[in-house]
DNA sequence: CTCTCTGCAAAGCCTTTGCACGGCA
DNA sequence: TGCCGTGCAAAGGCTTTGCAGAGAG
C-alpha cells in the first residue's frame, strides 16, 4: 500500500488522523440510514454522539449511563437496538470479551486488529500483527480451511504498577 | 524436556499416546477428588464416562443426552455441576465459541491449543503454532504486558465441499 | 449417622421482542 | 397523516442456586 502524504496535513493516506475517519464513519452511518429509510431521532443521535466520543469498548450498560446523564428519558431497549444498528451500518463493531457482556466498538476503516486485555485494571488494547495474520493463513490452509474471520484476545496484566489499578477504569 | 523413549511402547514422553494420556487424567481426577473430599456417585462416573469417551468440545446438551442415552434420571444441574468439577480439577476445559453456549473439551497435558472452526458442518479443530504463540509473547513485551492466558480462534470453512457438510454433525 | 449430592424448579443475567403510544418526515 | 421509533415490561436462552429428599462413606 502505498504512503501518499496529504500535502495539507500531513497524514498518509494509510494511517488518516483520528477525525478524519470518525468523519468517514459518519457518512457511512447517514447513508446507510438513508438508503435503509432509517430516521434521525433525539435518542439515536444522543446514542451515536455519545458512541462516537468514547474510545470504544463499552458496554451497553456504559453507554446507556452516560446517555442518560443528558437525557435520562433513553430506554434500555433502544441503546440496544441503537447499537445494532451502528454495527450493521458498519460503523461499529460487536466484540464479546470473557466477562459475558457484548461491547462495542469503533470500526476501524480497511484493517482488523485484535485485542490486550489486562484483566487487573480491565484495559483493553488494540494491536495488529501482519506476522500472525500471515502464520493464521498459512495455518488454515494446510488444515484445508478457508478463513473468513478470526478472534485473537491476549489476556494479562500490566507489568507497570504505575499504570494498572483496579481503580484506573 | 527430554524425549526419553518408552521401550514397550516406543511413545516418548513428550507425546504420550492418547490412552496414556486420558489414563493419567482420570489419576488427576481422582486424587483431586480425594483431596478436596468429593464422591463418586454414579451420576458422577455416568458423565465422567461419557466425557472422556468423546471427542471433546461438547455442549451441555449433547452430553446430557448422550449420559440419559444410559441413565435417563439424571439432572441438568448435575451435569453442570460435575462439568464444573472436571474443569476445576484440570481434567476439562472450558471454551466459549461464538454461540453463547459453554463447551467442554478434555485437557490436553503441558501445553496449550487453539481452535479452527468451520461455520459450515460446525466442525473444531485443533492446532498449535509455537510461531504465533512467540509472535505473541514478544508483542504482549512491546505493550508493557504480561501475558497469562490468550484465546485465539479462527473462523472459516473447510475447502473441500466433500468434508464439510451441514448435515455432517 | 452425617454430610455431600441430586433433581427439580426458581432465580439470575444479559439480550431480544411485543405492543401501544409518541414523534419524524 | 402514515409509519417508524421508543419505552416499558415480559419473554427468551443459558447458567446458577436453594432446598428437601436420597445416598455415599
Amino acid at each position: 500500500m502505498g504512503q501518499a502524504t496529504n500535502s495539507k496535513t500531513g497524514q498518509s493516506k494509510a494511517a488518516p488522523s483520528k477525525g478524519a475517519e470518525l468523519a468517514e464513519l459518519r457518512r457511512r452511518l447517514e447513508s446507510y440510514m438513508d438508503s435503509e429509510g432509517l430516521r434521525s431521532t433525539e435518542q439515536r443521535r444522543a446514542v451515536t454522539e455519545e458512541f462516537f466520543r468514547s474510545k470504544g469498548h463499552l458496554t451497553i450498560d456504559d453507554l446507556l449511563a452516560q446517555v442518560r446523564k443528558e437525557n435520562p428519558k433513553v430506554g434500555y431497549a433502544t441503546v440496544y437496538r441503537t447499537l445494532k444498528m451502528l454495527a450493521d451500518s458498519g460503523v461499529a463493531n460487536e466484540r464479546h470479551f470473557n466477562d459475558g457482556l457484548s461491547r462495542y466498538e469503533i470500526a476501524h476503516l480497511g484493517h482488523h486488529h485484535d485485542h490486550l486485555i489486562c484483566t487487573e485494571c480491565d484495559a483493553i488494547l488494540e494491536f495488529e500483527d501482519e506476522e500472525i495474520e500471515r502464520l493464521q493463513e498459512e495455518l488454515a490452509r494446510k488444515k484445508g480451511f478457508q478463513l473468513t474471520r478470526h478472534k485473537h484476545e491476549l489476556y494479562g496484566h500490566c507489568i507497570s504498577p504505575k499504570y494498572c489499578r483496579k481503580d484506573k477504569k
